[in-house]
DNA sequence: TTTTTTGGTTTATAAAATAAACTACTTTAT
DNA sequence: ATAAAGTAGTTTATTTTATAAACCAAAAAA
């Protein structure tokens, strides 16, 4: 068994990890429902969406649901394909 | 299913992780093997060694092998502990 | 209409990871 | 015997990352 093979950095983040788990399991999510369920600071969440977009894990749109600016997030198959490898490579850490 | 709780800092950094979870397949390693099987450099791998020991996660040993010094690490009960909830924690992010 | 709230972004600070430089020998070659 | 190279690390400096604090614009509430 040839161990530790890397980790993606962009995804071995508590925060990133969580957002990208999280946009797995919905068609898309906004800041604010992303926001709440990772319980993460609002500031902390933009740099880290900013970050995922900017690796093309996630998508990132910006509208307005009435007159307030909305942020949606969804992620890409890129970022599916990542964190799939990332569970892979992580499992020979912690299956012994 | 309540997600996404904390994972341990100490834990969740791929050479700490890498070092634990090593540690828990054999009864004890010397710092040149662990350096080999993860890949470290010697400086980062005293500094993560030197963490897991402060956390009370490791015992270090520095005695002689013949002439030469010699670092062996052992995994403790409380390392063992934390690695399992590190474990538990993190499937809740990577099993949707 | 001032005050507060919403939905963020930007900037500054703290913490972490990593690399580079260094120490203290030991072994090998000259 | 001595200089050069290797071993087994540690310490310090640098870069990167995560996080928090401060800020902004618009909307809603008082």
């Amino acid at each position: 068994m040839d161990k530790f093979k890397d980790l993606d950095p962009l995804l071995h983040s508590q925060l990133r990890l969580a957002v990208v788990s999280l946009l797995l399991s919905v068609e898309s999510a906004e800041f604010v429902f992303i926001k709440e369920k990772t319980g993460a600071t609002a500031g902390n969440l933009s740099v880290q969406l900013d970050k995922l977009n900017t690796a093309g894990y996630i998508i990132i749109e910006k509208s307005f649901k009435g007159k307030k600016p909305l942020t949606t997030c969804k992620i890409t198959k890129k970022g599916i394909d990542a964190f799939e490898q990332y569970v892979i490579n992580l499992k020979q850490y912690i299956n012994k």
